[in-house]
DNA sequence: GAATACTTGTTACTGTCCAC
DNA sequence: GTGGACAGTAACAAGTATTC
C-alpha cells in the first residue's frame, strides 16, 4: 500500500457506514442540527426501533454521531459540523438523480419545494434563502468568495450592527462555504452562518415548517432581510 | 406517596437476502 | 454452502403519567 493509500481503510469504513439506506436516512434527518431519539428516527426511516438502535450504535462507534442519554431517552446528533458537511456534500452529488425521481404525492412535492425554498443545513440557512443571504452579503462587500469564504471588516461591522454575536467555538472557521444540494452553489456556513440562522429563528425572521428542516420566511423576516441586506422579498417566496 | 399502566429504548434471537 | 448485513419479533428494563 502506498503512502497515498494509507487512508484507504478508514475511507472504506466511513463509506460502508454511510452506504446503507436506513443509516443515510438517519444522517439526513440529523442534518437539521437537532438531537433526535431512536424512536423518532425509526419512524422517520420507516423501520423498527430495534433496527435503528443497532444502526445508531454503529454510527456512534464510527464517530459520525454523538449520543447523550437523558433518563430513558437516548438522544443522538451529528458528531460535529464536518460530518454535517460530509453528508450535505454527498447529498449534493446525488441530487440530480434524486430530482429525477418525481415525488409520489402532492404532499411530498410540497415538502420538496419548501425544502428548496428555505431550510436549515445543520445549523445554518440553506436553499434559496441561504443563497439569497450569501449573495446579498457578497454583493454588499460584507463577504468575500474569491479565496474561500471570509467576512470583510465591513462584514464584521454589519454583524455587530445587526446585533448578531459571532462567538468563536473551537477551530470552527468564522465563515466557510457549504455546497447547497438544491441550488448547486455554496452558501454561508461556519460561525457566521450559524449565528445568522440562530438570530433569524430567535427573532422570528423565519419559522420552522413542522418538524422538518424546511423554514419559512415571515413578513417580519422579509422586512428585516430587505432592510438589512436589500433582499427582494419576492425572491424568498 | 404508592401502585399500576403506558411509553420508549435495548438486547437476544431468528429469518431473509446476497455476495463469495 | 458459508458468512455478513439487515430487519423483524419478543422479552425485558427503565422512566413517565395516571389513578387512588
Amino acid at each position: 500500500m502506498t503512502e497515498k493509500d494509507a487512508g484507504a481503510p478508514g475511507l472504506a469504513r466511513l463509506a460502508a457506514l454511510i452506504a446503507d439506506e436506513t443509516r443515510a436516512a438517519c444522517l439526513l434527518a440529523l442534518l437539521d442540527g437537532r438531537a433526535w431519539t431512536a424512536g423518532e428516527l425509526a419512524r422517520h426511516a420507516g423501520v423498527a426501533a430495534s433496527t435503528v438502535s443497532e444502526h445508531l450504535g454503529k454510527l456512534v462507534a464510527g464517530g459520525l454521531l454523538a449520543e447523550e442519554r437523558q433518563g430513558r431517552h437516548r438522544y443522538v446528533r451529528l458528531a460535529d459540523e464536518r460530518v454535517a458537511h460530509l453528508v450535505e456534500d454527498l447529498a449534493a452529488q446525488v441530487a440530480p438523480e434524486a430530482a429525477a425521481r418525481r415525488p409520489h404525492t402532492l404532499r411530498a412535492s410540497g415538502a420538496g419545494s419548501a425544502m428548496a425554498r428555505g431550510r436549515t443545513c445543520y445549523d445554518h440557512l440553506a436553499g434559496r434563502l441561504g443563497i439569497a443571504v450569501t449573495d446579498a452579503l457578497t454583493g454588499r462587500g460584507l463577504l468575500r468568495q474569491d479565496t474561500g469564504f471570509a467576512l470583510t471588516d465591513a462584514g464584521l461591522g454589519w454583524f455587530r450592527a445587526a446585533g448578531i454575536a459571532l462567538t468563536p467555538t473551537g477551530r470552527r472557521p468564522l465563515a466557510r462555504a457549504c455546497l447547497d444540494w438544491t441550488e448547486r452553489r455554496p452558501h454561508l456556513a461556519g460561525v457566521a452562518g450559524a449565528a445568522l440562522c440562530r438570530h433569524a429563528l430567535d427573532s422570528g425572521w423565519c419559522v420552522r415548517i413542522g418538524s422538518e428542516r424546511a423554514v419559512k420566511v415571515t413578513p417580519a423576516g422579509e422586512a428585516a432581510l430587505s432592510g438589512l441586506l436589500g433582499i427582494d422579498p419576492v425572491a424568498l417566496r
